[in-house]
DNA sequence: GCCGTTTTCGGCCCGACTGTTTTCAGTCG
């Protein structure tokens, strides 16, 4: 049983738990788990089968260990089991619908019989679901609209769909005179590889002209709630946007909490209040005099308020050096901020180079011609030229004899562009064998040997990563690209021994690839912390078949950051000198 | 259920909005 599959045991046994009404910090203790194993880049499978003592992970415990052993053993959960004999599993799904909770889940389940979401639609629509107390009209309807939008939009979005979502919309509320301050927020922020929504944070003269141009948006199929501080849309693309509206000594203090993580957030609170304050959105407050314990008024604004008007100073008051965004996650960030051991993370102005783009000789839409002076244009000292394999028959990828021919292509231009070092390449297929697909001799003529899985995904994980392995162990190979071969929301990663491979990359000096494609992002930020802890070098490389995609470095070098990743641990940000002498 | 510079017990983040409420519970982020 993998790790994905043990994370969702455990968010269902959290969900169950949470409609039988169970202690809510046990609860929390699943979902932690939950989050805790499902980020984890070594399988637990493999701890287990190392006998690792599984109560050093944070988050785990005896009882969480005892039921991942039960997992990785027997591939059930005897506790999750038990539990289902009491509550059907189908009302996890209700749950997720916008407005119902778990202690309305039971009362539908227990008072009209409910199960399921298809049975809920049907009770909803004959009107039964308006009856029952607690409920309404409003309820009704509005459970109705969150079936449908469940049925056509059941995924997170990519980031860089969301981009193209959230520009026109920032635009449109930016016309308005009485914006004046707008910031997205959130896992957008943060740069997460997919946003469930978006949180837009404002300052504005007038909220409440701001919330209404907020609603009207013509992308607005339904407003979810419009206060005069917070309002909640859905998008025709299923998109939902949050919006928030501040004043400006909270401002940073929004930005702080809107921007997350959840778990980030709770450790900044806790040290707040160990260090005798109380940290809201509203800013950071000194409690005022230990005013007994029923001090149950709740007035955000009680005691002395110390910071808020900016994240700087948010942080400041806790004793800490302001946090990026992208390592805002309770991965260690807070602990190694009060230590003032914080990465200098990797910039986009740092990368010297693309290590993986396709021309017209292969797949790719432009010439090499067009793709060096879009490289030199960008202000790169080198790039890669790697077309595909001849395994690659549909993409027209290059045998030897084209290869060599591509070879004068490229010492001409080179003549004319001395500016930029041009490097042979290819983006040679690993066989299913572990075999490349070019000619001893020919790899050792290239630059740079980029070698990629393309085919076979389905193989058994042994024989995939003993494939794998055979590939990086071929004394040519420079870089692993996409190595785990996951397209986002599309196409699972192929099953294989990551952390072996990232041993064997290690051993051999293969430079692991972060291919900064938005729908790949592949090596993913956890993997990247792993590969980061092993002392691998990483290559942020757009993989692009057009001169347009060379923009989409960002993506590569967000996601970098997310993993803590400094310049040095990337060999592309190294000057042309330096990472010729590398190898 | 987890965790520990005061702790092996007793804590565990904070507030807005909605709907159906005669004063607040539930949901959400």
């Amino acid at each position: 049983m993998e790790n994905l599959e043990i994370a969702r045991v455990f968010s269902q046994m959290a969900d169950l738990l949470e409609i039988q009404d169970a202690n809510p910090f046990r609860v929390r203790a699943y979902r932690n788990a939950a989050r805790l194993v499902d980020g984890h880049a070594k399988p637990m499978r493999k701890l287990v089968e190392e006998e690792n003592d599984l109560t050093e992970l944070p988050a785990i415990g005896k009882e969480m260990a005892r039921h991942i052993h039960e997992l990785v053993e027997t591939g059930s959960l005897s506790a999750l089991d038990e539990l289902a004999q009491k509550i059907p599993r189908s009302l996890i799904d209700v749950i997720e619908l916008p407005g119902v909770g778990p202690k309305k889940a039971k009362k539908l389940w227990k008072e009209l019989g409910i199960e399921t979401v298809d049975e809920l639609e049907h009770r909803a629509a004959a009107g039964e679901v308006a009856a029952l107390s607690g409920f309404g009209d409003k309820s009704q309807q509005k459970i109705l609209t969150g079936i449908e939008q469940f049925r056509q939009h059941r995924s997170r979005f990519k980031l860089v769909d969301a981009d193209r979502l959230v520009m026109p919309l920032l635009e449109y509320l930016q016309q308005s005179s009485e914006v004046e301050r707008l910031e997205v927020a959130g896992s957008y922020r943060r740069r997460v590889e997919t946003v469930g929504d978006i949180d837009l944070l404002a300052i504005a003269s007038d909220a409440k002209a701001v919330m209404e141009r907020f609603t009207s948006y013509p992308q607005v199929t339904l407003v979810q709630m419009a206060g005069t501080t917070r309002g909640r849309v859905s998008l025709q693309s299923g998109l939902e946007v949050d919006l928030r509206i501040l004043t400006g000594p909270s401002y940073g203090a929004a930005m702080v909490y809107f921007t997350g993580s959840k778990e980030h957030n709770i450790k900044l609170r806790k040290r707040a209040i160990e260090q005798g304050s109380r940290l809201s959105e509203y800013g950071v407050f000194r409690q005022a005099g230990d005013d007994e314990e029923g001090s149950a008024e709740r007035d955000p604004w009680a005691g002395e308020m110390v910071a808020g008007r900016t994240e700087k100073q948010v942080y400041a008051a806790m004793e800490l050096p302001w946090i990026a965004p992208e390592l805002r996650e309770d991965r260690g960030e807070v602990e190694a901020a009060a230590r003032n051991e914080l990465p200098v993370l990797v910039d986009l102005a740092d990368m010297k180079g693309d290590l993986q783009m396709h021309s017209t000789w292969s797949d790719g839409k432009n010439s090499i011609e067009e793709m060096v002076v879009a490289c030199s244009a960008r202000g790169y000292e080198y790039m890669a030229l790697t077309d595909h394999s001849k395994a690659l028959a549909m993409t027209g990828g290059l045998d030897a004899r084209r290869l060599r021919e591509q070879w004068k292509e490229i010492e001409e231009i080179q003549e004319r562009h001395p500016e930029i070092r041009i490097l042979r390449s290819q983006e040679v297929d690993i066989l299913a064998d572990g075999t490349l697909d070019l000619e001893d001799e020919m790899l050792e003529e290239l630059d740079l040997v980029v070698v990629a899985v393309h085919s076979r995904f389905e193989l058994p994980a042994a024989e995939q990563t003993a494939r794998i392995l055979a590939a990086l162990q071929h004394p040519q190979v420079d870089i692993l690209a996409h190595p785990t071969g996951r397209l986002i929301n599309r196409r699972p990663p192929f099953e294989f021994q990551l952390d072996e491979v990232l041993h064997c990359a290690k051993e051999n000096g293969v430079v692991v690839e972060l291919n900064a494609n938005p729908t790949r992002l592949d090596l993913k930020d956890t993997h990247l912390m792993l590969a980061r802890e092993l002392g691998l070098r990483v290559a942020i490389s757009t993989d692009a078949h057009r001169v347009r995609d060379l923009d989409l470095m960002h993506y590569g070098v967000e996601q970098a950051r997310r993993a803590w990743l400094a310049k040095e641990d990337v060999v592309n940000a190294l000057p042309l000198e330096d990472f010729l002498k590398r190898q």
